[in-house]
DNA sequence: GAGTTTGAAACT
DNA sequence: CAGTTTCAAACTC
């Protein structure tokens, strides 16, 4: 108990050094794992300077719970504040408080109040960092690795295996084009693709760059953010209006998510129930189970 | 397997 | 930036 309330006071004051550190609030929201609502869509930080890397790891901890409805782990939370102080560069920190700390290291005293705090501090580096293993390895046990039997979509953060892609059938943009769900996920085609007259084999590389260079100009102009259109495993948001996000068109339902408040879709069914309706629904079963027990007696 | 429908991507 | 066209995948028969 001592010790966790030592690790708590030490989370506090590596977020205190954190936020007066950072300096830009500049971002994008990327889509909730478990979708509940607005609020819980995350912020993720814009794609400048060193925030990038940590834009990459909130991803790595969101797309590592993004799995579907019967698969989510929200039965056991990781708990945020923990996520969050997993989440920061540990070693920027380190060195960060090295440099504070460099005149007082060069002190012939080995025990200064400095040294002890540093020493605290590391030692609740190592207990966050066996935490987070913990953790980790109890969501591995809970996850199921989901595959997706439709398209080329990543559900889960994981490469993917080339048995398992989806050839293309392109016929007139040679493999060129966001539609092109080869090229969309950066990989050549396959034997298996029935594209004609494909330029994304592997022999027309400097056709495939420039393509990508094209894109990216492109969606630079268009918005004025860092999005990248290849990577696949962002969730943006549908725009389905005919289907009601429960068809194979949808992007949302491929990937066996629910839609969020980022979707632009009408009429949809693929939202999460309210947590009263969810309720109301099982005790239902659970009655209509009593009664068909009832009825087979 | 051919034709239709669909939503994303590309274009205007 | 809204409307239109093009595209390839999903779907239907």
């Amino acid at each position: 108990m001592q010790k966790w309330k030592t690790v708590q006071n030490n989370i506090v004051f590596l977020l205190n050094l954190r936020m007066s550190n950072s300096h830009s609030h500049s971002g994008m929201y990327i889509q909730s794992s478990n979708d509940l609502a607005k609020d819980e869509d995350q912020f993720v930080p814009k794609d400048n300077d060193q925030s990038g890397d940590i834009k990459q790891e909130f991803q790595r901890a969101q797309t590592q719970s993004q799995l579907s409805s019967a698969e989510q782990i929200e039965d056991i939370p990781v708990p945020r504040l923990t996520l969050f102080v997993s989440q920061m560069s540990i070693d920027d920190y380190q060195n960060q408080y090295k440099k504070q700390m460099s005149i007082e290291s060069m002190s012939p005293i080995k025990y200064s109040p400095q040294k002890k705090q540093e020493m605290k501090v590391e030692q609740s580096v190592q207990d966050i960092k066996q935490l987070e293993i913990q953790e980790v390895q109890t969501i591995q046990q809970i996850q199921t690795r989901r595959k997706a039997n439709k398209t080329n979509y990543n559900v889960d953060d994981s490469p993917i295996e080339q048995d398992e892609m989806k050839p293309c059938h392109c016929t007139k943009t040679h493999c060129l084009q966001l539609y092109c769900s080869c090229f969309h996920n950066r990989r050549q085609c396959m034997s298996e693709c029935k594209c004609n007259d494909c330029y994304n084999d592997g022999k027309h590389e400097e056709d495939v760059l420039k393509a990508v260079e094209q894109i990216k100009i492109k969606e630079q102009r268009a918005s004025h953010h860092d999005l990248d259109s290849f990577d696949t495993k962002q969730v943006w948001g549908c725009k389905c209006k005919k289907t009601k996000c429960v068809k194979g068109y949808c992007e949302c339902f491929i990937r066996g998510k629910k839609c969020t408040s980022h979707c632009q879709c009408t009429e949809c069914e693929n939202r999460r129930q309210p947590q009263k309706k969810q309720k109301n629904n099982q005790q239902n079963t659970q009655i209509n189970k009593k009664i068909k027990k009832k009825s087979q007696v």
